[in-house]
DNA sequence: CTCGATAGGTGTACGGCGTACACCTCGACC
DNA sequence: GGTCGAGGTGTACGCCGTACACCTATCGAG
């Protein structure tokens, strides 16, 4: 039913959706309130994949292998992350994968309290995907190096910045704008301010 | 120009933008290429309500007073922050903004890859808003204590935090689910693992 | 074997959107 | 006075989500 997603990407719906499937758009509506529900149909269905067998064992390393697990799969789906975004209301799917993180939390010696702090502070992040604020598109390095340099005089910080990641991604590949990198760095660091405050109480 | 964003909320445009403006849709485009490039301009619009002062003194508070002052700018226009997630390309104010943002964090002995994923780090959270998953909308903690409730057996752990939410919104206004506490716990968290490793070189 | 209910597909239509294109108006300037 | 360009107008196209009425195939009860 809602595994028809992944050939259509999203953007594109109803209408489009309904003719990928050989039917005309009103044939939906009989299993499917809205567009909305559908939303949350295939959104949960993706959800749905990310493992929560538990685990034992340390809080920090189970937390983090979840959460990069969620990432794979969202990243796996990349419409996913934004169709998540625009909804206001959780779906099932998204319920059950908070509450398991909550349970990791709770049973590594968190306080109610605190873990609803720090969910807070993941932010989508517990989702496994961040919102950076402009995509770093792939254009190469030359390209970028280009574009800093022009951009040296009104934003010279910028500039600085995007010049060492141009230079970064052309001597040693990988080393530049790593999103899975940028992704864990914040994670690792948010885990230790956890640690941090979860020691002092 | 492009103030007149704030009588209509977003979600709203274009032709019913021309009629608040007692003109015909096609009107608009005499002055602007397209729906994006006017949703832009207003963007920049807010964007450069953010002061930009330098200042001086620890780059800790002034990073942290910048973005907070951009948190109050951007809660004055509620759209705002959904409008900029929704956008790939970064308007001149955005770069302006994070061009300062930058420049504090270099001022402040911070080597420009610590710095690049420092700003990864933070995300949308250096403009001020933080993105929840979903809006604790403020309904009366009896509701909320009674979704609590109901769903203790699906969610224990969920059920457990909501709980406690719903209990300190009754007892002590605004110690419960209070935005703009989480959004200070988050930066702060972020700042010190910040000056952590800074420190480490 | 008929009959009625029901699940699911169909066709038409409405109101809204962004915007391409051709046209008109009016003031400024030579 | 003639030209020109900035800015407003009107019509039209193709898209969207979906309300409503209709049709058809299936199947269990009588």
């Amino acid at each position: 039913m809602a595994l028809a997603d992944e050939a259509g990407l999203d953007g594109l719906s109803m209408r489009r959706l309904a003719t990928e499937l050989g039917v005309v758009p009103m044939a939906l509506y009989k299993h499917v309130a809205n567009k909305d529900e559908l939303l949350d149909g295939i959104i949960d269905a993706v959800v749905s994949e990310i493992d929560l067998a538990p685990v034992d064992g340390d809080w920090k390393p189970a937390i983090r292998g979840r959460i990069l697990a969620a990432r794979q799969t969202l990243l796996r789906h990349p419409w996913a992350a934004g169709a998540i975004e625009a909804r206001r209301a959780p779906t099932p799917a998204v319920l059950a994968y908070m509450d398991s993180i909550i349970g990791l939390f709770r049973a590594g010696g968190f306080g109610v309290d605190l873990v609803h702090h720090v969910i807070h502070a993941l932010g989508s992040r517990v989702l496994g995907f961040s919102q950076e604020l402009f995509d770093d598109s792939p254009t190469d390095p030359d390209a970028q190096e280009k574009a800093a340099h022009a951009m040296a005089g009104t934003y010279p910080w910028l500039a600085e910045m995007a010049l060492r990641v141009a230079h970064d991604e052309k001597t040693v590949v990988g080393s530049g704008c790593d999103d899975q990198f940028e992704f864990e760095f914040a994670l690792d660091l948010l885990l230790d301010g956890f640690e941090r405050l979860r020691q002092a109480g």
